[in-house]
DNA sequence: ATGACATAGATTTTT
DNA sequence: TCTATGTCAT
């Protein structure tokens, strides 16, 4: 099909310029809308001489560095992109330039991102500047990239190709299901610790077999165990974790050398981003790609791809899922003959800014040495607060906003909210409905984990997959129909004694035995309703149609419209956004970041209904999120916040316990991570920067006194205005823990919880009780310690002096806690 | 089989 | 604080 040209195309292009000299008016990502050029799209007509852009135009606006990366061909090259560095630029460029200058194929093109999101804009950049073949590019995260290879290779792997992608919560009601089959105690074998487990494994691409051989004791014999009935129960649902994704086309392309080769063949160039982000198994994937292959067989022999990985092991942020930073430090070991370039000079943020971040980073060991620069200027010295509390520290954000939007010419979707866990972005909605500000929390309660909206889903992928036994158990009895666990039971006794599925074994349960009639009747009608959705997928009926018949023949809109529950309204609006969600792509499945026309293969189910299970499984709803709306100020975690820009930033909650968060602190690599994140957060901001903390935070009931986080201490002074510090509030004591004397019973935590520790109760209570500010006790390491609620400990390490200084005490069973010594109710032994 | 109630447990971060 | 699970009565 020949691409129509696309006049009017060109005011979707910047002007051309240098990077540096980018307004910061734009959106929130990386260069938004690079590239400079008068592309009509006549470049996807072949025969047709093409007007893309020259050489000259694919270089514009490059630094030295950029345009080596650009323009390298050969052996596999590490690009080393510091933040703001212009790496989404570079990498855009660079597979423009392969398929302009080097006559590469788009086809033969394969860039892997770390979202879904940055998949579909790198390809709509790359698009503005070589045309609509770009289209054909595999531009797509590692996950949506295994699952189209396993889509087509499934059968190889003892799967179907309709297989489904079971998610978190998936997992763990599996999990579940496996510790009750196993009799394991719930309380000593975590779902959540086990699944952890077993991610492991898989990200190290340890089988089954490998778990159990390995195995040092009774509790790592169960935990294979676990792994191994977790992994058969997967494969007889059809199903596959986001884990298996990997591992299994690792597998694959162990075991079928010709399918490797086939890919190997298709690639010639593989491009990956964030590349400090990738585990061992995703490694393994690229050197499958990419090494040269030994393996392969006479006449196979194939050059490798050339491969281009660009990160920074500074940004590397998801170690806790698996995440090796020592792909990217040893890239050059592992790739041979390996070049690498560094990307020093920063085009967003102000040269404070960076003077900060390198300044904190520069805390971390053994890490390569790296400095951003910029020529943009000092620009304004960072702002600092020290809020009373989680409230105060909100209303600040909230009122520097409105100072910002009235005064500097601010618009709110400039601004971006950080905050290190999801709980934290409550207040900041309390405080935002309160004064009007409309604002946008991305991340958090997401779409796709709502209740409706998962059962909904669950609807579709038992029609498309009957074996996905959790979809099915899921909505068995939702909307009640009379189908208890008892009969599941029965039913679940039938399959394991046939050997069938669970799915079967409803079709039928006549045969089972000690099911009572009534259930019996009940199943029926449930089987007759699902073979009926079931003819129409057949058929092959668009997924939103599927969904509607779903939702009204299931009774479940007739539930929640009967229901008088508030509640239950927004669910029923839930469901209409998902159903048009499913219309949208009925109406167009091109679109988007999984779509590939050349790509669609003739599979068992339905295209429709199968292609949009697969988005909604890949697609976080983060990816569709930011949109450009002038009055909405961003919320986001820190761990969202990777890849995105803003002219003005608040980093918030900048108290040891809460950021570094408090499991990291007694651990050195976990604290490294967290200095890395803390690194991202800062170098999001390009032109102002806010940081703050409180000094009482309530989590969950019961209010915490945290230190200031010890990456404020790492921040050059002079860069930081502090308008307003603890000094500010010294009155402030901590009325119940310094009422009484070791014989006075104090309020148990719980009741402390209860009380209302409003900032001005806080200090109307210190003002009347004006205690003499208590003697800080002097300690040192290895001190044994009396805590008023804590118990016996010892002291493990002292930070900062006098008033202020810090202790961490280990309290035996209660952990390590971290106390600041002028508050905490201490005795020293 | 279901709904009402109580109690325990939980929070990193996400493809 | 909020959810998820378990017990109880119907």
């Amino acid at each position: 099909m020949s691409t129509p040209s696309l006049p009017g195309f060109e005011h979707l292009l910047a002007d051309p310029r240098t990077p540096s000299a980018a307004t910061s008016a734009g959106g929130a990502h990386d260069g938004a809308h690079d590239g400079a050029h008068e592309d009509d799209g006549s470049a996807a007509r072949p025969g047709t001489p093409r007007r893309g852009p020259t050489r000259e135009e694919l270089l514009e606006g490059l630094n030295e560095p950029q345009r080596a990366a650009v323009v390298h061909a050969g052996a596999p090259l590490l690009v080393v992109a510091g933040a703001g560095s212009g790496k989404t630029r570079v990498l855009t460029r660079r597979i423009a330039w392969l398929i302009q200058e080097r006559q590469a194929h788009p086809g033969s093109i394969l860039a892997i991102t770390f979202t879904n999101k940055a998949a579909a804009e790198m390809k709509e950049r790359v698009e503005d500047l070589v045309g609509k073949r770009a289209r054909i590019m595999w531009v797509s995260t590692f996950h949506s990239a295994c699952v189209r290879i396993l889509r087509k290779e499934a059968d190889k792997l003892g799967y179907k190709s309709s297989f489904s992608i079971y998610d978190a919560a998936d997992q763990k009601r599996l999990m579940q299901l496996v510790c009750k089959d196993l009799d394991l105690d719930p309380k000593r074998y975590q779902p959540g610790a086990l699944l952890h487990w077993v991610s492991n494994h898989k990200n190290e691409l340890r089988d089954v077999d490998a778990a159990k051989s390995d195995a040092k004791n009774k509790l790592e014999e169960t935990y294979a165990a676990v792994y191994d009935l977790y992994q058969r129960r997967l494969r007889e649902a059809n199903a596959m974790d986001f884990d298996d994704l990997i591992m299994a086309t690792v597998n694959l392309f162990q075991a079928y050398p010709e399918v490797r080769e086939t890919y190997r063949r298709r690639f010639r160039h593989v491009l990956v981003d964030e590349y400090q982000d990738t585990n061992h198994a995703q490694y393994a994937l690229i050197h499958q790609l990419c090494a040269d292959d030994p393996e392969a067989t006479e006449g196979q022999r194939v050059e490798p791809a050339e491969l281009m990985v660009v990160g920074d092991a500074d940004q590397s942020i998801y170690a806790f899922r698996g995440a090796n930073i020592r792909n990217i430090l040893d890239f050059e070991e592992d790739f041979p003959n390996a070049t690498s370039i560094l990307l020093e000079q920063n085009y967003r943020s102000t040269q404070t800014i960076l003077t900060a971040a390198n300044a904190v980073i520069g805390n971390n060991k053994g890490r390569k040495p790296k400095r951003l620069w910029s020529d943009a200027g000092d620009g304004a010295r960072i702002v600092g607060y020290v809020a009373d509390d989680e409230h105060d520290e909100a209303r600040f954000v909230s009122s520097t906003i409105d100072e910002l939007v009235d005064e500097h010419g601010v618009r709110p979707a400039d601004v971006a909210v950080f905050y290190r866990t999801n709980a934290q972005s409550r207040v900041f909605e309390e405080v935002f409905i309160r004064t009007g500000q409309p604002y946008k929390v991305v991340g958090g309660v997401r779409f796709y984990e709502r209740r409706e909206v998962r059962d909904a889903l669950a609807y579709l992928r038992m029609l498309a997959n009957p074996d996905d036994q959790v979809s099915l158990r899921r909505i068995l009895n939702t909307p009640k129909r009379g189908i208890g666990d008892r009969a599941v039971e029965c039913v679940s006794a039938l399959a394991d004694r046939e050997r069938i599925t669970f799915w079967e074994a409803l079709r039928r349960a006549d045969e089972a035995p000690g099911l009572a009639t009534r259930s019996a009747t009940n199943i029926r009608g449930f089987v007759a309703m699902v073979e009926e959705l079931q003819s129409m997928v057949d058929a092959g009926e668009r997924a939103d149609v599927v969904l509607e018949s779903v939702l009204a023949r299931s009774g479940y809109i007739a539930e929640l419209e009967e229901s008088d529950d508030p509640q239950d309204a927004t669910r029923l609006e839930n469901l209409a956004e998902l159903v048009a969600v499913a219309r949208e792509f009925s109406d167009d499945p091109v679109a988007g970041p999984s779509a590939d026309p050349a790509d669609v293969d003739a599979g068992t189910v339905a295209p429709g209904l199968r292609d949009f299970l697969e988005r909604v499984a890949l697609v976080a709803d983060t990816d569709s999120i930011p949109q450009d709306d002038d009055g909405v100020v961003t919320l986001m975690t820190l761990h969202t916040a990777k890849g995105l820009e803003f002219p003005v930033v608040f980093l918030t909650g900048l108290e040891d316990g809460v950021f570094p968060h408090a499991r990291a602190l007694g651990d050195q690599p976990e604290l490294e991570e967290e200095r890395r994140l803390a690194y991202v957060g800062l170098t999001r901001a390009r032109e102002r920067l806010y940081i703050s903390r409180a000094v009482v935070r309530s989590a969950w009931g019961a209010p915490s006194h945290n230190p200031g986080s010890r990456f404020l201490d790492e921040l050059p002074v002079d860069l930081v205005d502090w308008k307003r510090t603890e000094a500010a509030q010294t009155s402030w004591s901590r009325p119940d823990l310094t009422g009484g004397s070791g014989s006075t019973r104090l309020a148990t935590p719980t009741a402390a919880g209860r009380r209302n520790f409003s900032s001005a109760a806080l200090r109307a209570d210190a003002a009347a009780k004006s205690k003499p500010s208590r003697e800080v006790p002097a300690l040192e390491p290895g001190d044994r310690v009396l805590h008023d609620s804590f118990g016996m400990g010892t002291v493990v390490a002292i930070e900062g002096v006098a008033e202020k200084s810090v202790a961490s005490i280990d309290f035996g069973s209660e952990g390590v806690k971290r106390l600041l010594l002028r508050y905490a109710p201490v005795e020293k032994l």
